[in-house]
DNA sequence: CAAGAACGAAAAATCGATTTATCGATTAGA
DNA sequence: TCTAATCGATAAATCGATTTTTCGTTCTTG
């Protein structure tokens, strides 16, 4: 019966205290390492609480403190690797300071992700890692910023007047994107993203044109984008091929653009490198092992992570200033689908490394 | 400076009470639509929440009860489609019915998994849908068990005497697989997996051969499996092609080990499916866009999730009884990396759709 | 030896809600 | 008319911790 009914409650504060003869708060000093406790005591608390096998909750724990040992964070989707990753490191970031990690996804949607902000002001949380549907300017940032809340921006941001902010170096990375292409000999080369307003997609953009342009002032750059969804750059990307254009090489700003990318070649039933080049921001593990590989520019998901926590906890832990705007250095991996232009169309599969 | 103040401390219920000239009492039966209130009073409460635009506590609300509004979601980790679909379907789901979601990734390992459960219990969720590392008996199970946790089991797993558990039907894919390898014409058909000790891939194993050996007696079918990761895996199968054998189909049990039969078919410089044809469990949005297409096995993601939802609350609920065991049907893509045998190596990469 | 500092621990207040017990006023029944 | 039942609302207990306040000893020190 006993054994039942300790089986059912979770031993309390107070079963240690009267366990061990002595008050709650004593419990509560040892177990938060408090010295002023007699070493005979200290010993029996542990004790019971060893018998007991006692472990704080940490609702109530967080109960009586402003800010609760929470951190939200919220992606735009946990379907890609990027952001998989990102919440993977998050997670075991938030573990290592002894808070608990609570994820959502706004599934793209900046609506809900003004609400899911909502539902983590309700639960207090010490501070959001926000990953923003379009950028900093968005209604959830706007959100944070009037309730007073801490957090750091991710992703598709560049920089923020209210919070501090993470991304990788997009425009560096597609200077350098430029410069791999423009070595190669290639002089008409097409541009995919989704627009987002994102400022992060224009740095891209402008990144790898200003590059381009300086190391080849007669280069040709075109450029289709798309506000909402992939499905308007398929057809975009479809009617600009349609119509006889015939860049040498394809950069994607996106994974998703990339994949399009690769089925409007399929369609056509053109081979990289040989009838055209790819490349595309973001890496994915199956790019290494398709034929041919995708060259790709990896984000430095696990720096990105560790430096939003940093700031993000700096804050947390009262620190005040300007919000700083750090850009993390991305990788730029040079597989098959780049080659150099010229080698004239399907001159057969033969091109292993 | 009041107003400075007011952004400050978020309102509680007695700040509302207070404005509306009730007690916090009334406030609450308000809020929880008891109906034991003058409908005066009542729309004074209301319009004081308004005004101070108030929101319950979560944290404080759940206080009280034994069981709180918070499930939690176990993975082995969050970087896969398959996953990562999960948890926002979870997510979903348990949002609808006013829960909070708290994901933790176990990263294949089950002490990690234990622990993260330990966690879950002091944090006294509701439910837990745990998507064990290894299979249903695994510490992780125990442990609930122990604690009387309510939960359900899901993936890697096929039945259990305490929880409810929710899979794919691993066998029956397997047996269609089967049929489609064999109808080919395919006589000699390489399986790969992890083993993971796992019932499931014991399952499609079996399922597999179960089918192909009804079909055909005299197939013959080789089997390469991991204990631990997937780079064993990958050294065993490139001993294997290293010394002669050339199966005509391979049948891989997990996403990963598809990827290593691609990288593999690459180095030896073999094409789907002229020189060898390939059928993978797990689909992923690359797989259409790759040359050839990959074929697979579409797990039922979103019924998987909505059954481990709707089987978890009504335990949650109090529901009593024998656990019962799902097998939500998968759905098998026949794509271009499936071929007839025999057409001989090397014949020449035009092989369009 | 008495007054005060120092120490350790218990008692009580607190966090923000929910729920139970209590209480006052109105209405019904005898 | 007096008691009993009913209704609506408030006060108080509760959840499980933490933190502040209070209190009783012991140890100094003048």
């Amino acid at each position: 019966m006993a054994q039942q009914e300790a089986r059912q409650r979770r031993p309390s504060i107070h079963d240690v205290a009267s366990h061990a003869g002595v008050s709650a708060a004593t419990v509560s000093k040892v177990l938060a390492g408090v010295a002023t406790v007699k070493p005979e005591n200290a010993q029996r608390v542990l004790d019971a609480v060893e018998r007991l096998a006692y472990r704080v909750d940490p609702l109530a724990s967080d109960m009586r403190r402003a800010k609760r040992r929470i951190i939200g964070a919220i992606m735009p989707e946990f379907e890609s690797e990027f952001f998989g990753q990102m919440v993977t490191e998050l997670e075991g970031l938030a573990e290592q300071r002894g808070y608990t990690l609570v994820a959502a996804s706004s599934r793209e949607s900046e609506a809900r992700e003004k609400e899911i902000l909502a539902r983590m002001h309700d639960w207090r949380v010490a501070g959001v890692v926000l990953a923003p549907v379009r950028n900093e300017h968005g209604p959830a940032a706007a959100f944070m910023k009037a309730n007073g809340m801490t957090g750091v921006l991710i992703d598709r941001v560049l920089s923020d007047d209210a919070f501090d902010t993470v991304s990788a170096d997009s425009a560096a990375a597609s200077a350098q994107v430029a410069r791999m292409l423009v070595g190669k000999g290639h002089k008409h080369i097409l541009i995919i993203g989704l627009a987002e307003g994102a400022a992060t997609v224009r740095a891209r953009l402008e990144g790898f044109r200003t590059q381009a342009l300086a190391l080849d002032p007669s280069i040709r750059i075109d450029v289709i984008t798309s506000e909402v969804s992939v499905e308007p750059l398929r057809s975009s990307l479809r009617d600009y091929f349609g119509r006889g254009e015939r860049p040498t090489a394809v950069y994607s700003l996106l994974l998703k653009g990339t994949l399009v990318a690769l089925s409007e070649f399929r369609r056509r039933g053109w081979h990289c490198p040989n009838d055209i080049s790819l490349v595309g921001f973001d890496d994915a593990e199956w790019m290494q092992v398709t034929w041919p590989a995708i060259a790709a520019v990896v984000q430095p998901v696990r720096q990105i992570a560790s430096e939003a926590m940093n700031l993000l906890f700096r804050r947390v832990e009262g620190a005040v200033g300007p919000p700083t705007a750090r850009l993390e250095p991305c990788q730029v991996l040079e597989r098959e689908s780049v080659g150099s232009p010229g080698n004239g169309p399907h001159s057969g599969g033969g091109d292993r490394q």
